[in-house]
DNA sequence: CAGTATCCTGCACGATACTG
DNA sequence: CAGTATCGTGCAGGATACTG
């Protein structure tokens, strides 16, 4: 059921209901660093300090933390291969890559809203 | 084009161009009380110390911090008619409801994650 | 190579009081 | 009614150093 075909007169329980599932998905790309690492991994299957090449400005710290994240939620699958020194793979799961769908939804709307405001920008 | 359909090789400074209007988008769904106003104006339009009771929690600051910057955006229109006191209509415009896809999808990948991961959400 | 550990800073947001 | 103004504060994220 989409927004505009709710009927009016839901609770209020009803509605911050219909909301979680929005927040779940907004906060999962949330933050300054998501979006870079899922961009970058759906290009290609990538070891840690490729990931820290790659991206402008990430630091070791916020990169380990983020790709955890993703890891706990399972979006990113880290595999170590058994070499030395130690060898890490970082990649989008199958289910990761069903978030394209919807990045791509949002750059749709981006692109629109860039049209619209364009030269004044915040 | 999809990400999945961007070929490889790509510069630095493209992949970054790519992300910018998704990031657009998720800035303007993003902190704590966008999500809440939107849904709520989407149900009808409304005024100030309305949507300050529907929304639980919400401050007035931000509430009316929030709805500038909507209004900034060109999501929201405020309408203000001459009577005593002063009457102050928020409603969505037609462009702000252009958003309501992209939070249907949002919700559809929520409402997939929130089984997927469900009994252990964080 | 693939990360932690520590310390620090800015800003989103909250609490509370006040106003045309 | 429809908002500002002021003062706090917690936490995301940065800088830097260190490690198995």
């Amino acid at each position: 059921m989409t927004l505009a075909q709710q009927k009016p007169g839901k609770t209020h329980a009803e509605c911050t209901k219909a909301i979680l599932p929005v927040r779940d998905a907004l906060d999962i790309l949330s933050g300054k660093w998501k979006l870079p690492i899922i961009i970058s991994l759906s290009f290609g299957n990538k070891r840690f300090s490729q990931m820290a090449k790659e991206i402008p400005g990430i630091t070791d710290k916020m990169l380990s933390k983020e790709l955890r994240d993703l890891e706990i939620n399972q979006l990113v699958k880290r595999t170590v291969y058994d070499a030395v020194p130690v060898v890490v793979e970082y990649s989008m799961t199958p289910y990761g890559k069903s978030l394209e769908r919807v990045i791509d939804e949002l750059r749709d709307w981006g692109v629109l809203h860039r049209k619209k405001v364009m030269g004044k920008m915040k």
